[in-house]
DNA sequence: CGTTATTTGTGCGTATGTATT
DNA sequence: AAATACATACGCACAAATAAC
């Protein structure tokens, strides 16, 4: 099957028992002779595993003194449960429901060895419930213009949606500003999992996340989101969705999403309207 | 003194090619085998300077088929430490030295009950050098992750055919490529710490960080970096810098250094060539 | 269509140097 | 001074993915 690397096993081995407070403040980890000798590894593959976890920041090491967890190892104040928390005030509408593509950009961003993906595409409004936390004051400054709000909502693009799906939604009303549009792309073997789920079914409205949705039904939680953040410009479909210009400058999002085992699981990519919506992290001291 | 390792002394020179344009898109980086016989190191090093480099998102790498470079500057940002290294192989010219101005916005976002803050504004180039790197601390960052690699084209583009050639770069440009304007303001507290310090002055250049300048006289040390990332137009002083055109859409990025205390000590509004820079930064499950 | 060559991925063994205790 | 532990560097072997033939 897939026979996991040696240094991976040890290194997910290590994070795992360093969580469960197996090293506290200043006790030493195994050295790598231990190590070598307790799992009959040779000493570079175990040096492999803590190369990474240096990398990712898990432990420090001292030549001569040792290897030790690093205390409070958070420094993150930007983590995945914020991504997922995105759901609490928004609303996602599904503007083309889970279905089998080819595209190789996508498939070979998510390791795949083929072109087959399976593809949904929504967008996401800001709630207008009262009491609902603050979506995110807008930077207003001079200069910045508005994109052309002449036809608010291309409702063109889907017609004849309202109706069913009863949940939560008061028809008739304005239900909120839409702010993203994004695309996402799973592997089938991922795909297979939520293929029945109606939450990404076309024209599916509801208030979650395709992480949550997918979560569950995952074999291994996700444990990391790899993020580039840069500036495209919107294309038809963009456009049409958020009620922009074509060619409006957009923040594009790209999160690709990966097991504990580093095997990617879902490609994420965002278009957001900047006059609506300010991507926000905040950097710790590691130490 | 402590000579460079091979390894590192390998990735900064990689490092420096890739920045000088030496491998466009679909150019294979030389393989590991070429690097061995060119160099006279074994292999496991020249493997160990492109696992740094891919961890530090720089290249991507497909068994079977090479090397290659990622587009455009891409750097990790996960941390306050992550943000400081931007001097370790960038150039800072000081366009405006620092000086007293009323700015309402800056002050207030300072949490300043009055209007003055001291200000100086700078772009910074990507470094060409094949510099050595002082011995001062121990590197992080070591070792291989698999999750990111954000691109990853199929561009088949034959070796030989020419369609551009190489160079490709704005001649005229020999001592680096600009890729961002930062304005930094300062409380005035603050600002008589520095006011005397070469760096931050008219015209001055070096390769360091106002943080970096600034951290040495607090009383407290910087703890935190909140950040927010959305679009904004260049303005003329942006475009002038970086030779851009005016309304050029660029990635904006605020952040807000706060000390232990929870004070602000210094907000930066910085303009990045969407060109030149992605932001990049991974997401891990807290717990 | 399989075969082969190239290139990266994984793993092992060894040796030497340096920092800490 | 000696033992311990990490840092760097060389060598080799085989597997897996890709591309060219």
């Amino acid at each position: 099957m897939k026979p996991e690397p040696a240094y991976q096993v040890l290194r997910q081995r290590l994070r795992d028992e360093i969580a469960a407070g197996a090293y506290p403040d200043g006790v030493r980890l195994p050295t790598e002779s231990e190590l070598v000798a307790e799992h009959g590894l040779s000493r570079q593959t175990v040096r492999r595993a803590f190369q990474d976890l240096v990398a990712e920041g898990v432990v420090y090491r001292v030549p001569g003194r040792g290897t030790y967890a690093n205390r409070g190892y958070l420094r993150q104040l930007g983590s995945i449960e914020d991504l997922m928390s995105l759901s609490e005030d928004t609303t996602m509408e599904v503007l083309q429901g889970l279905s089998r593509r080819v595209d190789v950009t996508a498939a070979s961003r998510l390791r795949l060895d083929h072109d087959v993906v399976y593809t949904v595409v929504f967008r996401r409004l800001h709630d207008r419930r009262a009491g609902a936390k603050r979506p995110g004051e807008s930077d207003r400054r001079a200069g910045a213009k508005r994109p052309g709000e002449s036809d608010r909502r291309a409702g063109a693009k889907r017609p004849g949606e309202s109706g069913r799906r009863a949940g939560a939604q008061r028809p008739g009303e304005m239900n909120g500003v839409p702010f993203v549009v994004t695309t996402v792309h799973l592997p089938e073997s991922v795909a297979r999992l939520v293929s029945d789920s109606a939450e990404l079914a076309d024209n599916a409205v509801g208030t979650n996340t395709v992480i949550g949705v997918l979560e569950p039904h995952l074999d291994q939680p996700i444990a990391e989101a790899a993020q580039s953040i840069t500036v495209a410009p919107a294309d038809e479909l963009v456009a049409a969705a958020l009620g922009c210009p074509p060619e409006h400058p957009m923040l594009r999002v790209d999160r690709l999403y990966s097991d504990t085992t580093g095997t990617p699981v879902e490609l994420s990519v965002s278009h957001f309207l900047p006059e609506q919506y300010t991507y926000r992290v905040t950097l710790r001291r590691s130490s």
